[in-house]
DNA sequence: AACTTATCCAACCGCCGCTAC
DNA sequence: AGTAGCGGCGGTTGGATAAGT
C-alpha cells in the first residue's frame, strides 16, 4: 500500500478514542489513542474506514450515473461528490472514477468525437418547455432551468427560512407573484439539496410559459451556500 | 506452474483556506 | 499585517491481488 497498514488493534484504539471524545481535534487524537500515527492519518483512516454507515462494495448504476453528473458540473471536488453519495468516501469516489470511469468517459468522448467529425453534425440544444430563473440575493445568478412536470426529486426532512418569491411571466412579459414561499425545504447533507416547493404542479403555475423564482434580499441569506442551490438546480433539470 | 501486466484501493504528501494570536 | 497551527482536500504512490500469457 501506499504507507503502513493499519492493524485492527490500531482500529479499535482510534474508534474507542473518536466515540469517547468525538470528532474533531485531529491534533489530539494520536496521543488520546495512543497511537504512534499522525493526525492526518488519523483522520482519513476514521473518514474513509472505520466511521459508521460507510458503504462498501461495488458502486450501483444510480451512483455511477449520478457520479458522471456532478463531475461534469464540479470537477474533481470529490468531498462535494461524495457527500451527495450517502455512504460513499471521497477517496472511494475518487478511486472510482480514477480507475473506471475516466478511462471509460475518454474512450467515449473519442468515439463521440470522431462520430461528429465524421458526420458534421451541429449539436442542437432543445428549448426548454418551460423554464425558470433563479437570482441569488448573495450572489446574482441566472439561468434558465428546463423542469418538467410529475418528475421532481423526493423531499426529505430539512427546512431553511429563506423566503422566495415566485413570480410568473405571463404573455404580455409582465410578472406576476404567483405564489411567497418561506420555507423552502431541502435534502441535506449527504443526499444532495433540493428545492421541494418548487413545483410546475401547482395550478398557479400552469398559466405560465417562465417563472422566476426570487429571494428577498432584505432577509439575508440562510445557512446554505448558493453555489450549493445552483448545483442541484443544475443537477434536477440535467436528469429530466 | 511461473511469470508478467493490469487493476484496485488504502495510505501518504503537499498545498490551501481559515482562525486565533 | 504577519504567522503558526489546524482541518480539509486532491493528487500520487505503491503493495496486494486478479487476470492474462
Amino acid at each position: 500500500m501506499g504507507g503502513v497498514a493499519w492493524t485492527e488493534e490500531e482500529d479499535q484504539l482510534l474508534k474507542k478514542c473518536i466515540e469517547r471524545y468525538g470528532e474533531g481535534k485531529w491534533h489530539r487524537v494520536p496521543l488520546l489513542a495512543g497511537l504512534n500515527r499522525c493526525r492526518k492519518s488519523c483522520r482519513l483512516r476514521w473518514l474513509n474506514y472505520l466511521r459508521p454507515n460507510i458503504k462498501r462494495g461495488s458502486f450501483a448504476e444510480d451512483e455511477v450515473q449520478l457520479i458522471i453528473k456532478l463531475h461534469k458540473l464540479l470537477g474533481n471536488k470529490w468531498s462535494l461528490i461524495a457527500g451527495r453519495l450517502p455512504g460513499r468516501t471521497a477517496n472511494d469516489v475518487k478511486n472510482f472514477w480514477n480507475c473506471h470511469l475516466s478511462k471509460k468517459l475518454c474512450a467515449r468522448e473519442t468515439e463521440e468525437e470522431c462520430n461528429q467529425s465524421a458526420m458534421n453534425v451541429e449539436t442542437i440544444t432543445p428549448h426548454p418547455a418551460r423554464s425558470i430563473s433563479m437570482t441569488g440575493s448573495t450572489k446574482q445568478r441566472t439561468q434558465d432551468y428546463h423542469v418538467a412536470p410529475n418528475s421532481l426529486p423526493a423531499i426529505k426532512e430539512s427546512s431553511m427560512s429563506m423566503p422566495f418569491n415566485f413570480f410568473g411571466v405571463d404573455q404580455q412579459g409582465h410578472d406576476q407573484l404567483v405564489k411567497e414561499e418561506r420555507d423552502i425545504r431541502v435534502q441535506e447533507p449527504a443526499g444532495g439539496l433540493f428545492i421541494g416547493d418548487l413545483t410546475t404542479e401547482d395550478h398557479r403555475f400552469g398559466q405560465f410559459d417562465e417563472v422566476n423564482v426570487l429571494s428577498r434580499a432584505d432577509e439575508g441569506c440562510s445557512k446554505w451556500d448558493w453555489d450549493d442551490l445552483m448545483l442541484d438546480m443544475d443537477l434536477w433539470t440535467d436528469s429530466l
